[in-house]
DNA sequence: AATTCGGGGTT
DNA sequence: AACCCAGAATT
């Protein structure tokens, strides 16, 4: 019709081959320029301990910047080295991470170090690296660009957000990751990929934000096809939204005669997994809390083989999660001391005594930090024992 | 490809 | 209240 007529076609995003809108080398190029001006000094940048870095790339999974300042000087001076994070034992290193969430990155991170540890070498190549617990493509490609300068792209949040706008690309998560992978391999050979990487996932966070990019700050401005169309809203497609259930646990609060608390720790894997809690479990939804009571107290025989009585609720505390809304109880309990013998499976391995000074130094939640903090002084609290 | 893993800052 | 953040592992 219009083609017939010799008028051109009005140009739509969607006809156009999906590749980089300029040459490699100019696209690195102003890119790096706008990096060494603009970039942020964080702790991990400039670094050349890949151990350093890996932590860095573990940390930020999932997290943001501002978060991870607060963890990242402390765990690297508890755990200095892959040695020596790998002579500690798990609970120390979940204590560290205590707070910071996704438990099993502290959980993977420890099991890697300890492979690496008995190997003698950091393992160099993305290949090697991918291998080891806790390294998906992503922080397999951060440590093997940054640590130590191979040509690997590493496709975040942010690099998925900028390259897809620049390139126009329409495709979602996790399915735009592999084509950008490869679109983005030409950018961290025609620079070095450390800047190159860090530049990009800069970037995102700096100017190509997720709503109201600056795109007049944008080294990238001039090629990017999602601002030549006006897309920058609509790249890229955001994930289906998720469903967030409703969780209600009911914990009892077990106090010896010196004002310890009694914690017993969650299996090795899964919510929380490894971390310390006030005992207790899941309850039904909807129900009072004189039933919760009951079915605490059954818990509690099951998983604690001790038989408590529990009193009214103390004290409640609600956390959100990605895909919860937990909602914590806690129960005076009076009884007979819990004495840790054989217990079924589900009932907790290990248990422990302490005050509310020593307790952080153990690994806990935050609703479990939570919940402590809004705890009756212990004064007015019924002893067990 | 869809879920399950935490927690919190932004909008 | 929705969205998503320097994602990985499991199903």
């Amino acid at each position: 019709m219009a083609d017939e007529r010799g008028e051109p076609r009005p140009e739509r995003l969607r006809d156009r081959p999906v590749r980089l809108p300029d040459r490699p080398d100019r696209l690195t190029g102003s890119l790096l320029r706008w990096y060494r001006r603009a970039a942020r000094t964080l702790p991990w940048r400039g670094s050349l301990d890949p151990y350093a870095i890996w932590v860095s790339e573990v940390m930020l999974q999932q997290t943001r910047v501002e978060t991870v300042l607060r963890y990242y000087a402390p765990f690297l001076r508890a755990f200095p080295t892959v040695g020596a994070l790998a002579s500690a034992e798990l609970p120390a290193v979940l204590a560290r991470w205590s707070g910071l969430g996704y438990y099993a990155r502290a959980r993977a991170m420890h099991a890697a170090a300890r492979t690496i540890a008995s190997r003698g070498a950091f393992p160099d190549a993305f290949e090697e690296l991918r291998e080891l617990p806790g390294f998906g493509a992503y922080t397999a490609a951060a440590v093997a660009a940054i640590a130590f300068g191979r040509p690997e792209p590493a496709i975040d949040g942010n690099a998925v957000r900028v390259l897809a706008r620049l390139c126009g690309l329409r495709e979602r998560r996790p399915a735009a990751e592999k084509t950008l992978r490869e679109l983005a391999r030409p950018l961290v050979a025609a620079g070095p990929p450390s800047e190159v990487n860090q530049a990009v996932m800069e970037l995102g966070s700096q100017v190509c934000t997720r709503t109201a990019p600056a795109c007049l700050h944008c080294p990238w401005r001039i090629p990017c096809r999602a601002r030549a169309f006006g897309l920058q809203g609509e790249i890229p497609a955001s994930r289906p939204r998720l469903a967030r259930r409703p969780l209600t646990w009911a914990a009892a609060v077990c106090l010896d005669g010196r004002g310890r608390l009694l914690f017993a720790r969650r299996p090795p894997a899964g919510l929380f997994g490894g971390l310390w809690e006030l005992p207790g479990g899941e309850v039904a939804q909807g129900i009072g809390t004189a039933d919760m009571a009951r079915d605490l107290s059954a818990a509690l025989r099951r998983s604690l083989g001790a038989h408590l009585t529990i009193a009214e609720p103390m004290a409640e505390v609600t956390q959100r999660l990605t895909h919860r809304d937990l909602r914590v109880l806690a129960f005076a309990a009076r009884g007979v001391p819990p004495r840790p013998r054989r217990l079924p499976p589900g009932g907790y391995l290990e248990t422990c005594l302490a005050g509310r000074a020593a307790a952080i130094d153990l690994g806990l939640s935050s609703v479990t930090r939570k919940l402590l903090a809004v705890l009756p002084p212990p004064a007015s609290m019924t002893q067990i024992c």
